[in-house]
DNA sequence: TTAGCTGGGTAAATCGTTTTATGCAATTGC
DNA sequence: GCAATTGCATAAAACGATTTACCCAGCTAA
């Protein structure tokens, strides 16, 4: 096997007998070529296997053909494979397979703002962050770079950005809310993260909005998104002081997860003796017992929508950018009271 | 903000009133510069923030600081997200934590042989790639390019390779075999897949070899990969046939799982009437109902071998390069008989 | 006749680095 | 006292493309 040196641009020019100019305005549809020409260089290039070096041509171009992916909440966790967090993992692996449909290709950079950072960081065409704080560091690092990015989820410090996808978590919420009510929960309590993030703000608004509706007492209560189950699992005493609640609400998996162990160890079955959903679907709410009632939000679709948003801000258009993708109430075992 | 353009070499050695070569060399460790003007352009270029940019740095180097990594298993899925596949997912996820530790940083490269592949394919330092079939048209690929690679799991087309890293698939086979055997079992079923990789090879291998010291009669199943739980459940039928074994030991956690489900139709609940193991630990195989016992092939600690040595090979270093990795026996309720 | 256009092409600058080949004092060796 | 070495630094080539500026022959229009 030769270890054959690459062929290149010279290579091509060479054998068609033409300038490299030549060459390169044949291949990217530029300058004043014969058609003949033209089609004489590109097939000339095909034969000799001739594809363009994306250094050089990014050096030239400042554009890539990948684009870089930050998880937030997981940066902050410092773990990029946390048992029952897998919204994150599928989001990502759609992002890449979406990324092939626009011929882009995606790299997970791990924490852009601290530590040595890979060196291609910053020659990447453009960015998807997930979930952004507010004031976001990273957020403010890509702008002060001038790289594209669109955000899953609003950006809270920014209300009138336009380069967003989001779930439409008011709807979802509401969803979820009605469907506990409509299996006879009446009180509600409602357990979010402390990410100031505009998944938890929406979701906690569209709460208050509902029980402030139907003249009821909101029961709202926080657990950092860090402490997973644990963080679930030591709210429960402070819940149950204010009174076993009809149902309970909870934005993230591992908390629910966390709040359905340690009501069991108090005496409390879902759905005999109260009721729990979820915000957000993942292996653990489906493998639960009983499984939980969880909301799909489609990672798969919101990566979509997000990839070619990215894809067309990189390709210097300006299109609208604030697309709203509806989610899903997967009804499971753990809301359903038989009547 | 202002959209600054970055700042470079040439501003850099502009401010510090040298050449740019002594800027490259300072930074570099190269040159012969005094170690006082070396010292003095590092303060100006930290000041002014200044990173070199890769893509530049890459097209003369060419050395990006980039390595891809291909998971073939799951090339041949064709889903990048399989439930109850989560090996792979912790291997890439810890492959990309490890190659931060060499200055690295890690592209997943969706399936390298077919389609439009990423612009940047070609131009990575070097490719780890996972549990490669006998003449896998992606080692061809990366061989007639001469990129540097590593294997997890030899290949089984090339003896004689010296870059790979495994984990020590007939010790970890023989070690399962054992366990069940110390628990009771005589008659033991295997398992294995259809793909022509080290891993099945080794394991089928190891099966028949333990078979034949103890003087039972092998009975050897396969089953393709694709075909997931399925696979498991078809095979039941066919495995009965030749009577009920007292033990089954599966290599992939998914047939594991079908099997499983299928044997429990037929009546047969693990461990009472049967002893079941796995060779690979999942999600599946630790939720399942019993707990199914498995062996934990320690993708972390694989993946930290792999990277390592991928990352000595870029940097021109003849590592020595078969690394076996000692996998670990985690005991769960489906193959412990009760004395 | 000549200035101006047009079609088809090329030379050279450029992107931001690294690396190789030089240059020039000051010092050393004999 | 002169060649050789050493120490420090720079000029220029190279990497492989894209893009800008230019060239030239053949027409057209006045």
């Amino acid at each position: 096997m030769a270890a054959h040196r690459n062929v290149t641009i010279k290579d091509v020019a060479a054998r068609a007998g033409v300038s490299i100019t030549a060459v390169s305005h044949a291949l990217n549809e530029k300058g004043t070529l014969s058609e003949e020409t033209r089609e004489r260089i590109r097939e000339i290039a095909a034969a000799m296997g001739y594809q363009a070096d994306a250094l050089a041509r990014g050096l030239r171009r400042s554009r890539i053909g990948v684009i870089g992916i930050v998880l937030r909440p997981l940066d902050a966790l410092a773990d990029y494979s946390p048992p029952g967090v897998d919204y994150f993992l599928r989001f990502a692996g759609a992002a890449a397979v979406s990324a092939l449909d626009h011929g882009l290709s995606l790299m997970q950079v791990a924490d852009l703002v601290k530590g040595p950072v890979t060196p291609l960081a910053f020659s990447l065409d453009g960015y998807v962050v997930t979930d952004p704080v507010r004031d976001d560091p990273v957020v403010d690092l890509l702008e002060s770079r001038s790289i594209p990015y669109v955000t899953l989820g609003r950006d809270p410090g920014k209300p009138t950005a336009s380069n967003w996808v989001a779930s439409d978590d008011a709807a979802a919420t509401r969803t979820a809310l009605d469907h506990l009510a409509e299996n006879g929960a009446r009180d509600i309590a409602f357990v979010g993260g402390t990410d100031d993030n505009s998944w938890n703000a929406d979701a906690e608004d569209a709460y208050l909005g509902w029980c402030a509706e139907r003249d009821v007492t909101p029961r709202l209560f926080r657990s950092p998104e860090g402490l997973g189950e644990a963080g679930g699992r030591d709210l429960v005493p402070r819940l149950l002081d204010s009174g076993v609640p009809d149902a309970i609400y909870s934005l993230t998996g591992r908390h629910a997860a966390g709040i359905q162990e340690a009501m069991r160890e108090q005496g409390y079955i879902a759905p005999e003796h109260y009721l729990l959903a979820c915000g957000t679907d993942a292996a653990q709410t489906r493998t639960a017992e009983p499984p939980i009632t969880a909301i799909d939000l489609r990672p798969e679709v919101l990566a979509r929508e997000t990839v070619a948003l990215l894809a067309q801000i990189t390709r210097g258009e300006s299109p609208e950018g604030r697309r709203l993708v509806e989610s899903e109430l997967i009804v499971r075992r753990s809301s359903q009271r038989e009547r």
